[in-house]
DNA sequence: TCAGTCACG
DNA sequence: GACGTACGTGACTGAT
């Protein structure tokens, strides 16, 4: 029997040389696709090899993931003048994975390793077996690996690169390629080499003395010259370089050797990505696809017009029960290479218990799968289903199959439920998070809503299927065939979904958002949510018990002062006492005819001088409505929160709920705890460590100023980050001349007055001044920062232009009320479409860092530092105390590079990091 | 279900 | 001349 044979594609390499070879070509949809269509050609070639009788048996794509490698660490210039890749390369990047997704071959990538020094590891393991392996790739870095049993493939030449190709390009072997190139150095790498020294005389001195040490030990020795100057005075240099063109050939593996095997090609995902792309000739050679020319063709973009869908059949949704039919449902979505997915649960949030998994591989072929139906209520009779364990174990393999892609909608939740079964679900799709990137301010991203705006189809009511009110059941309670029909038809209408939304990312150009900034986060958001924090339930009786005392006490003192009892948690009935009854002026009464009693308007009450009752009650009712909120959302609600399971608290976070991209918090809302006040501080102390470990905090400090600063191009506000002064100060020197405590205080209102869109009297109400006056402040303001002037009018002009915003990794958000006739809407519409890139920017910069977070600490020899909380530039960690230190560092250089290499900022992101045995005590 | 209020960045 | 004129959230309360 012939001997495994591992074929492993350097798909980095390729792509640029692909894009540079090829004409610039565009898909039907206006992508650029020429790299993509070389590459895609070349695997094409590959799967014509199979047939050889020396042919893979094994093969996998490899990846560059990260841009941060121990090479930077050696050596910080390393890589570092790269020019970043062409703008019409860069969402190419993205369909290679597409391509090697539709040939079901492996994708490997790594972070913190080339994808030199992932094929340099599996080359050595599987060379280590006894396997052949081949090298599809031309890099002269890889050529250092070649040796008996693993020789070079490239395909644009049809070449294979053996010993003596080596030798003939260079003048020695294999292995002592490395020190030729060490000596030599490499211009686009950044490696320094020895100058004066090229090819020839590297090949010259490496063959005479052996090896890089060698050479610098004979240097004295040899002939005065330049050349002798030169290898004495940077001897350094070539150490160093030496180690930079080192592959590293023991970096663990992530998908065993075993599973890089090759299981065919199935024919319709690759149909799908050969006709969404048009790549008729190789359409022609699967068969069956039209003539036509050979390239794809120039053509503007235009929306995806897909033959309509057969409506929802109900009836064709398949109830699993027993093992044959599931094998069946797993072997097809193997086959096909993807699958629509959902979990059906009782209860909601990362804790709810598994209740059934539905499956959906084309439109109408879906199924459920019940696994904790009836059982605990003698009502129901339990249905016949397959145990949970043995069910997990069948679609475990499928999950977890790295050529599989899982389709969820908001897969978050999915993921979580079946992590806590011991099931990781990669790679994953997820249509909510495209619609959001696609349309985010245009509607909302629940599944009922885009089923209805896309598919024209209402889905069935979840409440229809389990009740409302006192009569509603947990989903486990649900007859069977009622449940496969609602069940099957989420991962129905799911699969339906992403046919229609995965074809708009590229020609709408958010495939960068989406691939860089929010599927990455979908797992790691699982996670923390499943992790959840620790809350001490005591602390927080004890402060609900010493809150409820004082709001009682405060209660009576109102209540006698007003001479009457009422309801002071009634904005109507206090406005109608305190203006009224009591007789304070300036009373202000809303559309609604009531009178305002927020905290502004009693503020300014409280703070008249020489009060009556009325002024005493209103402090007495501030003090009173602090103390209740505190009580009944925080020390109250948060009690409750505490799950038996875990005794910790998990909330759960929204991709797709803040319109400008940052996460929202819910159930409970873990991003709005207390902390301006002392009162609500205390509650903070409340949030600990398991014993043994600390809380750390670590936050970005103005990030958002300093992206105004980068964005707006201002200079002053640059260099004035650069040099880490205080930016308050410095606006308050600008604009008043004089810097104080006032000036302080009414520059840092102007500046963020400005991240907000502002008007005179939005800045005349928070300065107390008359709008006049604010007015000539902003225009001081603009005389000084021009910048900020020409990016409010560049991005107003651009939103009424295309509809919607941008950040500075191409989140967009849109303003259907830009054009609105109603002028407070419009320019409502306005200040926020002024903010929306900035706070967007700032939101895509922490989620790239959380992305990274958990592979730069695993990297870092710490997987026990866990992230916890995300409050929008803050994150929060819980860990060993004994990693603290070491972690420190980790964590701000993540999300101090967040933004890099995509972008690159023209000012330092600023981290502070604080620990403690509580997060109020981290802070 | 809405409006008002207030906790956070 | 008015817009309860700063952006983005979620939870709770009382009133309907």
């Amino acid at each position: 029997m012939a001997s495994n044979h591992l074929y492993l594609v350097d798909g980095s390499g390729y792509i640029f040389r692909a894009y540079h070879r090829l004409p610039p070509l565009t898909n039907k949809h206006g992508e650029p696709v020429g790299a993509v269509y070389g590459y895609t050609a070349m695997l094409w070639k590959l799967a014509d090899e199979v047939h050889k009788a020396d042919g893979p048996t094994h093969m996998a794509v490899v990846l560059d993931k990260s841009s941060h490698t121990f090479r930077n660490e050696l050596y910080d210039k390393y890589k570092a003048q790269r020019p970043p890749p062409p703008e019409d390369l860069i969402p190419q990047f993205p369909m290679i994975r597409d391509a090697t997704r539709a040939f079901s071959l492996p994708c490997i990538e790594e972070e913190g390793w080339e994808a030199d020094d992932l094929i340099a590891s599996y080359a050595k393991a599987a060379l280590a077996q006894g396997w052949q392996v081949t090298i599809v790739s031309s890099d002269k870095d890889l050529m250092q690996l070649i040796e008996p049993g693993l020789d070079m493939y490239d395909t644009m030449n049809n070449r294979r690169l053996g010993a003596e190709a080596v030798v003939e390009k260079f003048g020695v072997m294999p292995h002592q390629l490395g020190d030729v190139l060490a000596l030599m150095g490499d211009s686009v790498d950044n490696v320094p080499g020895v100058p004066g020294v090229g090819p020839k005389t590297a090949s010259k001195l490496i063959l005479e003395h052996g090896d890089v040490e060698a050479v610098l030990a004979a240097a004295p020795t040899m002939k005065a010259g330049k050349l002798r100057d030169n290898l004495i005075e940077h001897a350094e240099m070539a150490r160093l370089s030496r180690k930079l063109v080192e592959l590293a050939s023991n970096v663990p593996l992530p998908d065993p050797l075993e599973d890089l095997a090759l299981k065919g090609i199935p024919e319709a995902p690759l149909r799908a990505f050969l006709d969404h792309h048009g790549f008729k000739s190789l359409l022609m050679r699967l068969g069956g696809g039209g003539g036509g020319v050979d390239a794809p063709q120039p053509a503007p973009a235009s929306t995806i017009e897909l033959p309509a869908d057969p409506p929802c059949d109900h009836d064709a949704y398949e109830s699993v029960t027993d093992l044959a039919a599931l094998d069946r449902w797993v072997e097809e979505a193997t086959a096909r290479g993807f699958v629509a997915f959902d979990t059906e649960t009782d209860g909601l949030g990362a804790m709810a218990r598994l209740v059934g998994i539905s499956l959906a591989t084309a439109p109408n072929r879906a199924c459920y799968i019940p696994l904790g139906h009836g059982g605990n209520d003698l009502l129901s009779e339990t249905p016949e289903q397959i145990p949970t364990d043995q069910a997990l174990a069948r679609l475990k393999p499928l999950f977890e199959d790295p050529a599989v892609l899982k389709i969820g909608h908001n897969a978050k939740y999915d993921i979580s439920i079946l992590g806590r079964q011991g099931v990781s679900v990669t790679p994953v799709d997820d249509t909510m998070v495209m619609s959001f990137n696609l349309d985010a301010g245009l509607h909302g991203h629940g599944m009922d809503e885009l089923a209805a705006t896309h598919l024209d189809h209402s889905c069935i009511a979840f409440k229809d299927v389990v009740g409302t009110g006192k009569s509603q059941k947990g989903f486990h309670e649900v007859p069977l065939r009622e449940a496969t029909r609602y069940a099957a038809e989420d991962a129905d209408v799911t699969l339906r979904l992403w046919r229609r939304l995965k074809p708009r990312l590229s020609p709408e150009h958010v495939t960068r958002v989406y691939e860089m900034v929010d599927r990455p986060l979908v797992p790691v958001l699982s996670g923390m949510e499943r992790e959840g924090i620790k809350v001490d339930r005591e602390e927080l009786a004890r402060l609900s018990a010493e809150f409820s005392g004082q709001i009682v006490e405060l209660e009576k003192e109102i209540h006698a002062i007003a001479g009457v009892p009422f309801t002071i948690g009634s904005p109507k009935q206090l406005g109608d006492i305190l203006f009224d009854r009591m007789g304070l002026k300036g009373g202000r009464k809303g559309k609604s005819g009531v009178y305002s009693t927020d905290v502004n308007e009693l503020e300014r009450i409280a703070a008249d001088k020489d009060g009556g009752p009325g002024v005493e009650m209103v402090r007495k009712v501030l003090d009173w409505r602090q103390l209740s909120k505190l009580k009944s959302t925080y020390t109250d609600s948060l009690q409750a929160e505490i799950k038996a399971e875990t005794g910790r608290v998990h909330t759960s976070y929204s991709l797709t709920g803040a319109q400008t991209g940052r996460l929202s918090s819910n159930d409970p809302n873990l991003q709005n705890i207390p902390i301006r006040t002392e009162a609500g501080r205390r509650i903070r102390d409340a949030f600990v460590a398991e014993p043994g470990n600390v809380l750390l905090s670590a936050d970005y400090s103005q990030i958002e100023l300093r992206l105004a600063a980068h964005m707006a191009d201002v200079p002053q506000l640059r260099e004035a980050f650069l040099r880490g002064d205080d930016i308050h100060n410095m606006t308050a020197q600008e604009l008043f001349g004089e810097v104080n405590r006032d000036t302080r205080a009414r520059a840092k209102t102007i500046n963020f007055a400005i991240l907000y869109g502002i008007s005179r009297w939005g800045l005349a109400g928070r300065l107390e001044i008359a709008p006049d006056e604010a007015q000539a402040m902003i225009d001081r303001y603009f005389d000084r920062f021009p910048g900020i002037r020409n990016y409010i009018a560049e991005t107003l002009s651009s939103v009424r232009e295309c509809g919607f915003t941008t950040t500075l990794f191409g989140r967009k958000t849109h303003f259907s009320r830009i054009k609105s006739s109603v002028q407070h809407e419009r320019q409502g519409a306005e200040r926020a479409a002024i903010n929306a890139p900035i706070q967007g920017t700032s939101a895509d910069i922490i989620k790239r860092a959380m992305a990274r977070m958990g592979p730069a600490l695993r990297d870092a020899g710490l997987p026990d530092v866990k992230m916890l909380l995300q409050v929008h530039d803050e994150l929060v960690f819980e860990l060993p105390e004994g990693d603290v230190e070491r972690a420190k560092p980790v964590i701000e250089r993540v999300m101090a590079t967040a933004a890099e290499p995509a972008v690159t900022l023209s000012v330092p992101l600023g981290v502070e990091i604080g620990t403690g045995l509580s997060w109020g005590a981290a802070h």
